[in-house]
DNA sequence: GCCGTTTTCGGCCCGACTGTTTTCAGTCG
């Protein structure tokens, strides 16, 4: 885990506090677009730092420079301590609330002395904030909800539930009137593994009924707002989507904008500037700012500022916009790419179907080869199979083949095996057995808190036995669960060359492993990956689609991944 | 605090919604 996500925490809390502190709003705004910059950086920030070149991230100057290394040496920054101890007041945690900004902050201190969120809860059931001025929300019982809901962790949601979420919106949108289209935009259309909320834009000729009644679905459990041309709600489980009107003229604008990222925003907003244009989410417009020039359309846009179009999944300002200008942009791989699924497993170990149940399945996908991955060696809880079993499940893995090629049936089973990597940095199954399973995906379930060097050398031994084909979830972890152990990426990547092992995108919804940072720099070095399902049950075979997101928003195409040769091609690299 | 194809000073992405605001500040995305 890189250091870049405390930096920016520790600049987004000293921008909070000087906002709160003076009346240079523009000082604020610089820590947090800093603050935003690093944290979405896909080098870490460390060894930018060692190599002196932090002053070349746009947003650091000689100030921030001097913090940043500040907090990388010592984990704090003293101005920020110092901020700390003279107000007393936890900003981090009230601004957390819906509503309440660094302002607010300040003026329930200074009135109400409010320094935590405990305190503003008191204060609102002894009734001390019924002549409070300007905060947001009046009713008591809802801005206690809000502090509720700030004390929880956040309420993101793995991309697989925001879709079925995105589904609920699309039934709800299709029973209302006077809708020309409509687009789910924002972190999900970029397919960011966890999604906080739902950014629907609606085309409509009759703006206030469509919001109105929007605000009126079944799947709404609370408004926060509802305006003419914007309604936010709450659906089950505190989850906001929100709905806003948008003219014609400017639908490609609005989607460009509310897809963001935001940090993609600012920088074609920037270059738009350089251009003597000026972007907003109407549209873009000459320096006058009433003729338009485009906005129709997200091409359009990109067009007028000399740019390729570039997909959603790559809006991260990861440098997407300087390929977009000067033509580079990747050629994403698509789903159809896909010819095969390289790790399931079976009733033989901690599966629900049979061999052939998957691979029937397979079949109706379009694919032209699964292979069959059960675990092996001594994994108890996932009922892992024995030398002599992997024997009887080679056999009915061969009849399967044999009555396919008999039938004129083009596809097949590659017999595989996942086996673990031990804590003593042994394979749990003797070469001599391995060595005549076709397709050995190697994977960590032990030792999770071994330290980088531990699990470097562990993850060495797989790398350097010659019959291992793919490290699987390289990264172990579970979104949203838990962070996954202590890797060395670059040394990942330098031996996944060297040695020809293939690192794998795990496809399963909590997984997503490697993220797609990871993925991006193994693609960039030279990496070849797979993109594997990890299916226990043949319904779980779609999640190759999220998989497919993931490498997407790592810039792979279709040469990067292992899983789109065709079965004579992928043969020929496992042979190899 | 950052930054420069107008600039080393004077700007900084932009707009909707809310409150009790009679002209705008704060918050959010």
């Amino acid at each position: 885990m890189s250091k870049n996500s405390l930096v920016a925490s520790v600049l987004y809390e000293l921008a909070d506090y000087s906002e709160m502190e003076d009346d240079q709003p523009y000082r604020a705004r610089a820590y947090r677009r800093a603050a935003q910059t690093i944290s979405s950086l896909e080098e870490d920030i460390e060894d930018i730092s060692q190599k002196g070149a932090l002053r070349e991230i746009p947003g650091i100057g000689e100030g921030i420079e001097k913090k940043v290394v500040e907090i990388l040496s010592t984990g704090k920054l003293q101005t920020l301590e110092k901020m700390k101890q003279r107000n007393a007041v936890d900003v981090t945690s009230l601004t957390k609330v819906e509503g309440i900004g660094p302002k607010t902050v300040k003026a329930l201190y200074r009135e109400l002395k409010i320094r935590n969120l405990d305190d503003l809860e008191s204060a609102i059931k002894g009734g001390r904030l019924a002549d409070f001025r300007g905060l947001g929300v009046k009713d008591p019982k809802l801005l206690l909800e809000h502090i509720q809901n700030a004390k929880l962790q956040s309420n993101r949601v793995l991309l697989e539930e925001a879709e079925h979420i995105a589904d609920k919106v699309r039934a709800e949108l299709g029973k209302l009137r006077n809708i020309s289209r409509f687009e789910i935009a924002g972190s999900f259309r970029r397919k960011k593994e966890t999604v906080g909320d739902l950014d629907v834009l609606v085309e409509t000729d009759n703006p206030g009924e469509v919001v109105q009644n929007f605000t009126k679905t079944d799947e709404v459990r609370e408004v926060i707002v509802a305006g003419e041309y914007k309604a936010s709600v709450k659906f089950a489980k505190n989850f906001q989507v929100d709905l806003r009107v948008i003219p014609s003229q400017s639908w490609g604008a609005a989607l460009l904008y509310f897809t963001g990222s935001k940090a993609h925003n600012i920088e074609l907003r920037t270059r738009a500037l350089k251009m003597k244009y000026h972007l907003s989410e109407y549209g873009l417009f000459k320096e006058d700012n009433e003729t338009l020039v485009a906005g129709k359309s997200e091409e359009e846009v990109y067009k007028a500022l000399d740019m390729d179009y570039i997909e959603p999944e790559l809006r991260e300002n990861r440098g997407e916009i300087q390929a977009a200008a000067s033509h580079k942009l990747p050629k994403l791989l698509n789903l159809e790419d896909i010819l095969g699924d390289l790790q399931m497993h079976t009733i033989w170990s901690d599966g629900n179907e049979s061999v052939r149940d998957m691979a029937e399945a397979a079949r109706k996908l379009g694919y032209e080869y699964i292979a069959v991955t059960d675990h092996v060696g001594s994994l108890k809880i996932a009922n892992a199979l024995d030398a002599a079993a992997i024997k009887q499940q080679a056999k009915e893995i061969e009849k399967l083949n044999e009555e396919y090629e008999k039938q004129g049936i083009p596809f097949h089973v590659i017999h595989g095996a996942e086996v673990n990597i031990k804590a003593d940095a042994k394979l749990d199954m003797p070469d001599s057995v391995l060595k005549e399973i076709e397709l050995v995906l190697a994977s960590i379930h032990s030792g999770f808190n071994d330290d980088a060097t531990k699990i470097m050398k562990r993850f060495t031994a797989a790398f350097e036995n010659e019959n291992v084909d793919i490290i699987a979830h390289p990264s172990g972890r579970l979104i949203l669960e838990r962070s996954g152990y202590r890797f060395n990426l670059n040394e990942m990547i330098e031996k996944s060359l060297a040695t020809e092992t293939v690192l794998e995108i795990d496809a399963y919804p909590n997984r997503l492993d490697l993220n797609d940072q990871n993925a991006y720099d193994a693609i960039k070095a030279g990496c070849t990956l797979s993109i594997d399902t990890d299916s226990h049950t043949s319904s779980e075979l779609v999640y190759m689609k999220g998989g497919v997101d993931q490498a997407r928003k790592a810039w792979a195409e279709r040469r990067d991944i292992l899983n789109t040769k065709s079965y004579r091609d992928l043969v020929k690299f496992l042979e190899s």
